[in-house]
DNA sequence: GCGATCAGCGGCACG
DNA sequence: CGTGCCGTTGATCGC
């Protein structure tokens, strides 16, 4: 019996009844795929879990150093060594952890949870807005929401209380350069489509300095969600507790 | 001696020794900060590391079902549980576990290890290319990379045999439509500044056929660039194997 | 299965 | 510090 029987004899017992398997030991990792990636020896913590994902944590940040998901993992004695090999078909990519100790090894028998409960993504916002527009503009009035568009999905289609085509990109953190040109997309696709001229408002908590200028130049608008997170078990999933529109005017907007 | 203080003083002196300490137990979790969460009572696995940072894992999928970074640690009895608190000032977060039973509980010292070498990196074909532009087409001069603008950071800039400016954006998997406006914002700008009218190419293994679409009626190119990930300890990172260029003339391009 | 986007994105590098 | 963006992005949801 070789100092590696009770880790093989547990991993294989653990990807057979989908447990959750927890490996300390010194290791080093190789990975192809994607990429190329060597890691040096250290010692390291290594965890499979049930859904075939592997992962390699040292001891520093959330995400792992390596890691892969899909995978069927094997493993085998080499030598002095004792190897953890994962393999995915596509894309092709291939990950081995060499151990030359194992410190510590766990098999945990879990039985599926429910997953997280989450409020105040932008899924939540756009729920929320979708009950009263109003909030964005008196008389703003809903038409669609995701709706797909050749470039891309739209959040929120809308029309104003003059008729006019107002398309609503939503972000539940401060916006960007890309939040900006992901409208400008839907914009330009809408204008091209109907042949008219629509109105593109960005709605976010706030908007990086730069990002606003390039939104002003393309006269498209910012208008600021200010959005409320609520305790989990009430009622509505967040709370929009203010917004300011620039409360640009169209004759305004077609004035640039 | 009651259930858990095995537990609390194992994970205060994992805090105070930066540690790595693995728990696996039956808990809840809340959330709170940027958005608000709440995890229903389940078995899980809970990753305590030496730079504060702090995961909750379930059995499937490689990321935290929570987590946080950059946290302040405590943990005490309360009633009948064992509660972790991770806090963090900015932005305004926490965390709280609380552990009905705890079935393991491991503290390992971490020293540091080295990290990860990858190579593919897009920094890495980057490298590669400001090597020998003429990959990209015959006579491609380049002037500058990572260039800052006003609007966003430029791969590469480079002259072309004919003295137009040609603005390179390069993807390392294939490009989608942001990679296709973020071009686009460095294309605008660098019209705007000099007055010129400049090339973009956007250089990646492959484009979207919608990308693709926009791209070109936004008049730009697409170049394909194949590279191949070289073993991790050959002298260079990764190899560009081949490149077509569209090899639309400059005079077709202003045809548009 | 692919396409498109969000993410409590995380993490990094540079100003 | 903030800014911009890459990531072996991962994960979800809709077609």
């Amino acid at each position: 019996m070789t100092g590696f029987s009770n880790a093989k004899a547990e991993i294989e017992k653990g990807i057979l009844n989908r447990d959750m398997v927890v490996i300390v030991g010194e290791c080093i990792a190789e990975y192809s795929g994607r990429a190329t990636s060597k890691l040096a020896r250290g010692k390291r913590m290594v965890l499979i879990k049930g859904d075939g994902s592997i992962s390699i944590h040292q001891n520093r940040l959330v995400r792992p150093t390596n890691y892969m998901v899909n995978t069927k993992i094997g493993c085998r004695e080499e030598n002095a060594t004792f190897v953890i090999r994962a393999n995915r078909q596509k894309p092709a990519e291939k990950l081995a952890v060499t151990f030359y100790t194992v410190l510590e090894i766990k098999r945990f028998e879990m039985e599926q949870s429910d997953d997280l409960r989450l409020s105040g993504s932008e899924r939540d916002l756009n729920e929320i807005l979708m009950q009263d527009l109003s909030m964005i503009e008196p008389g703003l009035k809903p038409i669609n929401q995701q709706q797909h568009f050749r470039r891309g999905i739209c959040d929120i289609i809308a029309e104003d209380r003059d008729g006019n085509f107002v398309i609503v990109e939503l972000k539940r953190r401060e916006a960007d350069f890309a939040a900006v040109t992901q409208l400008q997309r839907y914009m330009k696709e809408v204008e091209k489509l109907k042949s008219i001229k629509a109105r593109g408002i960005l709605l976010a908590p706030s908007i990086r300095k730069n990002a606003l200028e390039l939104l002003e130049q393309y006269g498209l608008e910012f208008a600021k969600l200010d959005f409320e997170l609520t305790p989990h078990d009430s009622a509505s999933k967040a709370k929009i507790i203010g917004l300011e529109t620039k409360q640009q005017t169209l004759a305004q907007h077609l004035a640039k």
